[in-house]
DNA sequence: AGTTTCGGCGCC
DNA sequence: AAAGGGCGCCGAAACT
């Protein structure tokens, strides 16, 4: 029994399908279904299914209640060996990859559709993006043949894999949705920001901070201006360049405590308040779109309702249904644990070695167990500090951990060159990702070295933009290789879940939730940790490095912290 | 009038 | 002296 099939729409408005070999080669005859459901459940114990997009095939599927193993997704595949090619700025379409292949003129990306409360999957996309079955697989053959040309092919094939597993579970995500209580979100509202006023404006709270910061200037100034209040200030003999928190904390005055309230409700008001709620929540459930690695670094993002962003406040409003439990899971110190991993560093391996606190047992070794400067300082060295204590405490990091130091900063000065930037499992960050404004990338030139290099080495200083290059590149193996690692857990909770009630119903960087019946909450925190430990020794290999999560057990997603 | 950028803050 | 990495979201401001 061949277990990878390959399938694509046919032209009479069905689909297609035909079973795999070994170098992604067609072994059987084409056959036909009316749908892919009719396709997928006629084939039971096909364990991959090879498609063009996974978001465009599995929520018809999952519609149908038909849930697949796994899948491969054609063209994220194409998009991570287009990256690793060093070719990132290539159409990623299935149909532009064959048209490398043939040698024709290929076709741009169509655009992408843009959120709308909501909204579905169309259930027909243009004709034009889809490819008949033999020209899928051709494409798909060569992507077998490219990841063997990559620098390490197992990693390569994990990582596209990974991903295909990620864009399941995003799917499966997208149709449970979230359980979120419009009461206790209402309640919370009223709580923070008063009655709402007929005809949409402010809710009573924030018109009498803004009252409180008018009174405080003895003028009408409107906190949510920023250049009004700057003025203000200025008008008060106090010179401000913006209206950031942390600048105006500083500043002694009567408005800023009302102002700084009026922000932070305001931004609650505007981002999460009772229109967010009647845009985004129905039946019971919050449903953002999740969409698997949306990001150079991996990382996952969510197209409209802000579902990575929900403020701690808010977050009462997530409730198991009756009957159920929230199984709430944090990585502990997921990024240094990362970094461990990935440099190989002797100190920094021993203490991720251990599921105590990490921070704690490198600032016993390095900070005189200082946790807080520890934290600040591995956070510093992994986000590309440049000013403040975090520089001295970043000598102190490097003088007992030089491997881990050494290899982020590897990274970022590759990433000032123009060089390539690898994460563990090889996810690529393009050369000059993170600007966008790069003139010779625009222009389609690519940056040699030597003008990089001339860049870096000027007289005077590097230029802005490199060095934030160098930033993004020093960040980006850490983050990406912790993406890379999330993948492979997330695959395999979600093999766990498959054999329970239990549903996988968020997942924010380093965070998942798990909705089940009560009585599995046990079986879940153990499915957690068990996948934890595959994922950290499928994606890293041989390792000391431990990657340990804190479970809750909550009715509620605030009770979780 | 419609579209893009900016400022500020939410989360990690 | 230097105010870090990744995102999304919103309204206002600045464009075309």
């Amino acid at each position: 029994m061949t277990d990878r099939w390959a399938l694509a729409p046919a032209e009479d408005g069905g689909v297609e399908f035909a079973p795999l070999g070994p170098g992604g080669l067609l072994t059987g005859p084409v056959r036909r279904a009316a749908d892919p459901a009719e396709a997928v459940r006629g084939l039971p114990d096909v364990t991959r299914w090879v498609w063009r997009s996974t978001a465009e095939t599995y929520p018809r599927l999952l519609a149908t209640g038909v849930r697949v193993e796994r899948c491969y997704d054609v063209e994220d595949a194409e998009t991570l060996l287009l990256g690793h090619e060093g070719r990132s700025g290539e159409p990623r379409s299935a149909a532009a990859a064959l048209a490398r292949l043939r040698g024709g003129p290929v076709p741009p990306d169509p655009p992408q559709r843009s959120a709308e409360p909501g909204s579905q999957s169309p259930l027909f996309e243009p004709q034009s993006v889809h490819l008949p079955l033999t020209d899928l697989v051709e494409v798909y053959t060569e992507q077998q043949r490219r990841h063997d040309a990559t620098a390490h092919p197992d990693r390569m094939r994990l990582l596209t894999a990974a991903e295909s597993a990620g864009m399941l579970v995003a799917a499966e995500m997208n149709r449970s949705g979230l359980p979120w209580s419009a009461d206790v979100h209402r309640r919370v509202l009223h709580e923070l920001l008063g009655e709402r006023y007929a005809g949409g404006g402010e809710p009573r709270r924030l018109a009498e901070l803004a009252d409180e910061v008018s009174a405080a200037f003895g003028r009408r100034v409107r906190p949510d201006l920023p250049a009004d209040v700057v003025k203000a200030f200025a008008q008060a003999g106090i010179k401000v360049k913006s209206t950031r928190r942390w600048e105006l904390e500083s500043v002694d005055h009567p408005a800023v405590k009302p102002l700084i309230e009026y922000k932070k409700l305001y931004r609650i008001w505007v981002a999460h308040g009772w229109s967010w709620l009647q845009d985004w929540v129905r039946e019971g459930r919050f449903r953002p779109e999740f969409q698997a690695g949306g990001t150079v670094t991996g990382r996952w993002v969510t197209n409209g309702g802000g579902a990575l962003q929900i403020p701690k406040v808010i977050r009462r409003a997530v409730v198991a249904e009756p009957g159920w439990r929230l199984v709430v899971a944090d990585a502990d110190q997921m990024e240094p644990r990362v970094l461990a991993a990935i440099s190989r560093d002797p100190g920094l391996m021993e203490v991720a070695g251990r599921e105590t606190d990490l921070y704690q047992s490198v600032s016993d070794r390095a900070f005189s167990g200082d946790r807080a400067q520890a934290k600040l300082a591995v956070l510093g060295a992994v986000y590309g500090q440049t000013s403040g204590d975090g520089l001295k405490n970043l000598a102190a990091l490097r003088r007992r951990f030089p491997k881990a130091v050494a290899y982020v900063d590897d990274a970022a000065r590759a990433g000032e060159e123009g060089r390539l930037v690898r994460t563990w499992l090889g996810r690529t960050c393009p050369p000059a990702a993170g600007t966008g404004d790069d003139a010779s990338e625009e222009a389609g030139i690519p940056v040699t070295e030597d003008e990089s290099a001339d860049r870096q080495w000027a007289p005077g200083y590097a230029s802005t933009d490199a060095r934030a290059r160098g930033r993004f590149a020093r960040n980006f193996v850490v983050q990406g290789s912790a993406a890379d690692w999330t993948l492979l857990l997330l695959a395999a909770l979600r093999q766990s879940c498959a054999d329970m009630a239990a549903e996988l119903v968020f997942f924010q960087h380093d965070e998942v939730i798990v909705h089940c019946p009560e009585e599995e909450t046990e079986t879940v925190v153990a499915a957690i940790r068990e996948a934890a430990e595959l994922a950290g020794r499928l994606t890293f290999g041989e390792t000391p490095v431990r990657f340990p999560f804190t479970t809750a057990v909550v009715e509620c997603y605030a009770d979780a912290k």
